[in-house]
DNA sequence: AGTGTAAAGTTTACATCGCATAGATTGGAT
DNA sequence: ATCCAATCTATGCGATGTAAACTTTACACT
């Protein structure tokens, strides 16, 4: 896996790894095929071998920051109280912290430039997290916290809402305000409205 | 205004529309000074006399943007009822219709490449909105209406509910939703919340 | 061992883009 | 009538995305 001869080894994970490093710096602009070969010191056609174009890489580094979404949820929710209304308030509130903790990373998970046509992998790691919310709500639901609410409803306004958040956060929109404690919040009073 | 001689008489509002155009149809992308200024049959410097670099131009249609949100909220607004509660609930609906109805507009607006750096009349433009917004809750709030919630708080998560929502129906991750029903519940839920 | 094949990297080439600089054209102030 | 400043054009440079064609390596098979 490091021998440093014509092979690399494993190639396609050492871009990735160099293309969140760009992201870090330098924002979505700077993550062009090129560059990301650059840094890992490898010629500029290399990466096609691993990614079909500019956009399928930008594609695998979002379902790659989907993974580690998903993953820091799982983690916060192993700690957080057995009431479905407060595992939602905690989710809400570990969703926009990851948000807050990489923001260019969401960013280019959010962006526009994805939005074309679907790609396949992305659509799979974007799933996990949505399918771990609904299964929360509709915990909630049957224990009769939410009225007679749509779960798919109250779960797409819940993600709203930190996605909302999180992004206002990261782009100014937000000031001085604690979006966390927003996050938590605005979810508990969203529930409570609908209990 | 419309001689077409060497000096094109108001080649900036003409490089707007263009862009606005290639927006629709080709997403960011496609928002290139040279496209925009071959879509405005100029030469490709042209450009750079009314908008200093890609980002300045971007911006500029961002601002576009938040302009016609505002007009359009205050129309949408006009015909609402007295009760503030109702006002921000319609104005959380038609923010979510903008949006459906302007998805590359909308994208652009809250576009990660205008993170970076402010830009003078994109910050004055946005303000609009987020100045009505404050005023509507901050009636609600004298009306008694919503307990004794912190008024910047609940409008940061009414806009962040709505701009999620939104975003979320452009991009596909809520197929078959009737999103502007759900911008309208979700706020009046949450703010039901705070009562 | 020797060989053939497919994967992984490289090189070369080309169109386009953003941007800088310098030159041409025009309308209006003096 | 003259000058000037704003506006538009022409040309050039470096970087990027993409498409070939070529080279090197790893591996299965005989």
């Amino acid at each position: 896996m490091s021998a440093p001869g014509y092979h690399h080894g494993d190639l396609r994970a050492a871009l990735l790894d160099a293309a969140l490093g760009l992201l870090e710096q330098g924002g979505v602009a700077a993550l062009s095929l090129r560059a990301v070969a650059r840094a890992a010191g490898v010629s500029a056609m290399a990466p096609y071998h691993h990614f079909q174009d500019r956009a399928a890489l930008i594609a695998a580094v979002a379902a790659a920051g989907y993974d580690r979404l998903h993953a820091e949820k799982l983690a916060a929710l192993a700690a957080a109280p057995d009431d479905p209304i407060a595992r939602l308030a905690a989710g809400a509130r570990n969703y926009v912290g990851f948000v807050i903790d990489n923001p260019a990373l969401y960013r280019l998970m959010a962006s526009p430039e994805l939005a074309g046509r679907p790609h396949e992998d992305l659509a799979k790691s974007a799933a996990a997290p949505a399918a771990s919310l609904a299964a929360l709500v509709a915990a909630a639901r049957a224990a009769g916290q939410l009225g007679n609410a749509d779960p798919a409803a109250v779960a797409l306004q819940l993600w709203a809402l930190a996605h909302g958040l999180g992004q206002m956060a990261i782009d100014g929109h937000a000031p001085g305000a604690d979006v966390l404690a927003l996050a938590e919040s605005g979810a508990l009073a969203l529930l409570k409205g609908y209990r």
